[in-house]
DNA sequence: ACCTGAACACCGTTCAAGT
DNA sequence: ACCTGAACACCGTTCAAGT
C-alpha cells in the first residue's frame, strides 16, 4: 500500500488518543497491538516507529489523561482549590477506570516519573498557601496525594466493575453489604455495624469529607 | 513419570507459596507458568488442577501476604493499634513490592473482594474505639484505608525500583530531586521549595505522621 | 523519513492420555 | 483423584523490504 497522505498520517498523539479510546471502551485488556493496528489501519511496525513499546504507550496515555485533569482552571481559597483539584482527579479516574491499576504500575516503574511530580506540584502549591509552617509542606502534600491515589483507585475499581458487569450501583453495594452480613458475625462485627452507612453514602461526598479530614489535621497540626 | 509421593505432593498452598517466592525474587515479570512449573518440577496441567487461572493465583498470593500482615497481635490504645496495623501493611508492601500494582488490580476485578474488607475490619474496629460518633466511622475508616493504600503503593514503587535497579536510597532520591531542579523553575516552584525536606525525610516516619494527620482530623471533626 | 507485514519468542490455557 | 506434556491461540516485538 502507498504511504499515508498527510491527513491520516500517524503521530504519537494520534496513537495515544486511539489507545485511550480502546482502554476506555474495553478496559486494560482492550488495548493490544492487534486492536490498535486495526483501528489505525496500519501495521505494528508503524506504531513502533512512533512509540518505543507498550509500556511507554500506557505511560503516555496515563500522563495525557492526568495532565488534562490537572489543567482545569481553579479559583478560590486554597482549601477550595484543593477540593477542585482532588475532585478533578477523582472524576478522571472514574471516567478512565484503567487508570486505577495503571497509576500503580507507572509508579512502580519510575516512582517519580511524570505523574507524581505534577500532582505534588498542583496540590502542594495550595498547601503552601494554607499558611501552615513550611516544614510541614512535604508531609502534608504527601498525605493528600496518597489519599487521593488510594481513594481514586478504589472508586475506579468500583466503576470498572459497574461498567463491565452491567449492574447498577445500588445493586452492587447491596450485594457487597449482603455478602458481609453473611460472613461470620464474630469475625466482622465492624463491617456489620457500618452496613447502613455504606448503603447510604455518596462516593464523591465521602471523598471530599476525607480531604477535609486531612486538611483539618494539617491546619490543626500547623498551629501546635 | 510416576505420580508424586505424599511428601512433595502439590497443593494450592505450596503453589501460592512458590508464586510469592518468584514474585519477591523477580517482580511481577518473574512469575510465569514456565518459571512456576520449573520450580515445582511439574507441568502446567498439574497447577491448573489446583488453581483455576493466573488471576486467582495472584489474588491468593495477595490475600496470603496481606492476611499475615493483619494477623500480628497489636495491643495499646486505639491510636497506637492503628499505628501498628498501618505500619504492618506498609512494611508488607515494602517487602513484597509487587503488591503495589497487585492491590490495584485485585480491587479492579472485585473491589470488595477479600483484601479491602479485612483491612476495613481491622482499622475500623480501632476507629470505633476512638470515641468518635458512630456516624463518622465509615468515612473515617475509608480515609485511613485509602491513605494506607496510596502511601504503601508509593513506597512499594520506590522499593521495587531500588531492588531491581541496584542503586541505594540516597542516590535514588538525590537523582529525583536533581531532576526536578533541572525542570523549568517557573513550572515547578513548589517541588523546588520542598527539595530539602524530600532529601531528609524518613519514609516510615512520614507515613505515620500522615496517619496522625488523619486521626487528628477524625477526632477534631468528631467533637464538632 | 515513514510505513508494511511476515516472522519470532513467549505466554496463559486446554486437553487427551496416563497412573 | 492427581498429574503429564504436547498443542493452541494470542501477545509484544523485530526487521528486511518497500516508497
Amino acid at each position: 500500500m502507498a504511504q499515508r497522505t498527510r491527513a491520516d498520517a500517524l503521530s504519537r498523539e494520534r496513537i495515544v488518543e486511539a489507545a485511550i479510546e480502546l482502554l476506555d471502551a474495553n478496559g486494560e485488556r482492550g488495548l493490544t497491538f492487534r486492536t490498535l493496528t486495526e483501528r489505525l489501519a496500519t501495521g505494528p511496525g508503524a506504531i513502533y516507529w512512533h512509540v518505543p513499546n507498550k509500556g511507554e504507550l500506557l505511560a503516555a496515555a496515563t500522563a495525557s489523561v492526568i495532565g488534562d485533569a490537572l489543567a482545569v482552571a481553579v479559583t478560590g481559597s486554597p482549601w477550595e482549590e484543593i477540593h477542585a483539584l482532588a475532585l478533578g482527579l477523582f472524576d478522571a479516574v472514574e471516567q478512565h477506570p484503567w487508570l486505577s491499576s495503571q497509576l500503580a504500575v507507572q509508579r512502580s516503574h519510575s516512582p517519580w516519573g511524570s505523574v507524581t511530580p505534577r500532582i505534588f506540584e498542583s496540590i502542594g502549591r495550595r498547601v503552601s498557601a494554607l499558611g501552615v509552617p513550611e516544614a510541614t509542606w512535604f508531609t502534608a502534600t504527601s498525605a493528600l496525594a496518597h489519599y487521593i491515589f488510594g481513594a481514586a483507585g478504589q472508586n475506579a475499581a468500583n466503576a470498572q466493575v459497574l461498567r463491565l458487569g452491567g449492574t447498577d450501583r445500588a445493586e452492587f453495594i447491596s450485594a457487597a453489604v449482603d455478602a458481609w452480613e453473611g460472613l461470620d458475625p464474630g469475625k466482622f462485627p465492624f463491617l456489620r455495624s457500618i452496613a447502613d452507612q455504606v448503603r447510604e453514602h455518596d462516593d464523591r461526598e465521602q471523598f471530599l469529607t476525607g480531604i477535609d479530614l486531612i486538611l483539618t489535621g494539617i491546619t490543626a497540626q500547623g498551629r501546635t
